[in-house]
DNA sequence: TTAAAAAGTTAGATACATCAAACTTTTTGC
DNA sequence: GCAAAAAGTTTGATGTATCTAACTTTTTAA
């Protein structure tokens, strides 16, 4: 395989077009991926030619286009690094949809892994540290509305000083039991603890950087209950429920 | 005057570069510019060439190299975008140096103004709020190095319950008395509670939108004492005395 | 003072991203 | 089935960023 050859950030914004437009129709066309970038047709055509070159999209001259396996592969990493800059500004830093879609469009293209990585581990920590969550955040706003830092953490700490104690008692006890990724309810969050043995699960979730300690969220099921649907690390994933039984979490809510 | 023009990141990327070895030595030359960048002395003249068109340095060919006024305004902000972006990096994501100081400058381009503003009242809120603070960036440390997140945030809490209560009492406390910033000493903390008079100051902050509820930090003293240095909003500034005795300050530590 | 070294510039090339205008192929609707 | 419309491509242009190699100016130091 070639080795994984740096692509301009023009070109990242074709494959994650492609792969937006290929995942609502059936097919991409290029006027659409013109449409969405707002560029003229004729880019599109010089760009598929580049694509196609890399061996990152199929394409022949008045047929329809398709991400190779390798370029979905790439295509899903940006859309990855899109959702979750995208995911910190909005949850975090409280910046509104449009103005964070934007940005983290443009931002996707310089972020390192390493400073990827911990944002999505902060973004978690925050969420899930019981000194952090909502109401943290509503003292956040606050400080930006302008308003009085003192009274924005002093509000958040007496509204936080009883409940933190009870957060955090909860949050000890839900230690206790471990469970079944596959029992766990969509919307529901919690600690990868072990996953067992050494088959496809376990080489595709440690590829991603996903072992014990990393926070799993349940997002649905999927095909007749058939599967799993979960996000980790930045990542969507679906898994057999199956394989879904050969992990067990300590969950938090 | 001439409307801001953007400028490619690489020209951004020029006059940083300049900003920074004018502060160094007395006079930037090509050379050092080449070095800095990573780039041909070739290119140098080019972006040198095209910068000067554009009335930000002055240049003429075989002559040392200065920033324009207007170029040094350009160059100032594009290290305040970098600088803010490290800050984030290193103070709250936890990053080292090296890849903090390379991820900035890449970022440092693209990063709207909005999202600019908000980080920079997100690393207040996090080192100011006794909810967040060290304690609690200590339990980010520990979740990252793959520690249990209960453990993390529960030594962090234990550590905090009772700490929460002193902390937020002598944030009420500290709450009660206003300081000059003249008054302030290196290292202290404190919100702007009134900038008093129409002068120049007051233009000045309010054209970096400071006003009354913004954080500001002493940074040190110079001019022997005759001048005080402060950050606020990401801007180093450095007032007279004099000036600073119009501004009243709620200090925090 | 002057020749070699260092610094800086110019010329010419490649690569990328984009466009408008002219052209070709495919699709659509009668 | 076929003409018009829609979609897609080619051509040729502009603008940016960079390089190497050849050349010029300035600085240094013998
Ligand atoms: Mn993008
Ligand atoms: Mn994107
Ligand atoms: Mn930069
Ligand atoms: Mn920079």
């Amino acid at each position: 395989m070639a080795a994984k050859e740096r692509l301009s950030s023009s070109m990242e914004d074709y494959l994650e077009a492609i792969l937006h437009i290929s995942a609502e129709k059936q097919a991409a066309r290029a006027k659409d991926i013109a449409k969405r970038l707002k560029v003229n047709n004729s880019s599109v055509t010089s760009a598929l030619r580049l694509l196609s070159e890399k061996g990152l999209v199929n394409y022949a001259p008045y047929d329809i286009i398709t991400l190779t396996a390798q370029g979905k592969k790439r295509a899903e990493e940006i859309a990855r690094r899109h959702e979750t800059l995208k995911d910190f500004f909005v949850k975090i830093l409280l910046i509104d949809e449009t103005e964070a879609e934007k940005a983290s469009c443009k931002m996707e293209h310089v972020i390192s892994n390493k400073i990827l990585d911990r944002l999505i581990s902060f973004v978690e920590f925050v969420e899930i540290c019981p000194r952090g969550g909502k109401e943290w955040l509503r003292g956040f706003r606050r400080h930006c509305e302008g308003d009085d830092i003192s009274a924005s953490c002093e509000d958040s700490i007496s509204l936080c000083l009883e409940d933190l104690r009870k957060k955090a008692q909860a949050f000890k006890n839900s230690q206790q039991e471990a469970v079944l990724l596959k029992e766990m309810d969509a919307g529901q969050r919690g600690k990868i603890l072990q996953i067992k043995g050494h088959g496809e699960i376990n080489k595709r979730l440690s590829a991603m950087g996903v072992s014990s300690g990393s926070i799993v969220e349940v997002e649905g099921r999927a095909l007749q209950e058939e599967r799993i649907e979960i996000k980790v690390r930045g990542y969507h994933l679906s898994l057999r429920n199956e394989d879904a039984a050969k992990i067990s979490v300590e969950p938090y809510n």
